[in-house]
DNA sequence: CTGTTATAGTTGCATATACAACTAAGCTCT
DNA sequence: AGAGCTTAGTTGTATATGCAACTATAACAG
């Protein structure tokens, strides 16, 4: 009976304090007030982030945007893949088949300026979403592992 | 060049504050650390949280599931496909075709009791990962949307 | 210089997710 | 009862994600 009856906590627990469900619902919702708002330009919050990263950078190398994003190689093996096709990115490097180092286009670019006004609509809707305290604890965390990997 | 130093700058917050980019990351660690503990079980996350859902509800419906879970009724419908197909759910309604009601089944509830002790060690570390404020924040956070959600 | 090893990037496979179109089954209104 | 409406669930398509296997190339060791 005992072991029953733990059992049956436990799983309660697994409903009412589980991280994971907790972080993917989040993730979903917010994600999705992203993606909606960009949809009318046809890109995601996924690949914005990739552009935004690489017209910061400048010319940046496969292996830096992966570590920096913390994005699986074919994950950006295949994102990279599409953006191409779509214009936004170019391959900058000529010389070594391999090392490729990404470049923004014009096209790129325009598409970055134009979402930047749906951007800051999506960004305040995430922000009431959290709340004021959710959001700064978030950010923290998530610079904090930046933070980290960078000093490695 | 007013107008390129706002864009400049803007675009920095896009990488500097994007709330979306945060809570992708670590959903990607967070639900990382959860699967890879779970693989030598052959099962994910996501479906042990359906499983512990109907676990304890009994029998559910699958509008209940999808509300409850704030989950897409097409990836519910997949996911519980593969479920059955491993024989860890049941359809219990004969009835009617519509209006499916799941159920557990004893091998359901077999894998339930196998995964609790790798469930518990993720657990305490993605509570490492995000600390104890952190933790906190987010599922408060998320109790809040679902509460409000049931008040419905 | 050549054979081995390390590394970069691609591809296959599986799950998760969302939206939209479709199907089917029950419900309602006349 | 039959026509149209509503709702449940499935299926197609696309992106995101991760792991593992593969390929091609660069680097290195002898």
């Amino acid at each position: 009976m005992k072991k029953s009856v733990d059992r049956l906590s436990l799983i309660k627990s697994m409903s009412q304090q589980c991280i994971a469900v907790r972080i993917r619902l989040l993730n979903r919702m917010i994600t999705n007030i992203y993606d909606s708002a960009l949809s009318p330009f046809g890109v995601k919050l996924n690949q914005i982030s990739i552009l935004v990263f690489i017209y910061l950078a400048g010319e940046v190398g496969y292996d830096a945007l992966c570590r920096r994003l913390k994005m699986e190689k074919s994950t950006a093996s295949r994102n990279i893949e599409r953006m191409k096709k779509k214009g936004w990115l170019k391959i900058a490097t000529v010389k070594a088949e391999r090392k490729k180092a990404l470049k923004i286009t014009p096209a790129g670019e325009e598409l970055l300026g134009k979402v930047q006004e749906v951007w800051e609509d999506a960004q305040e809707k995430a922000l009431s979403l959290l709340g004021e305290e959710g959001t700064d604890v978030l950010c923290k965390i998530a610079n904090g592992i930046w933070k980290k990997d960078k000093a490695r």
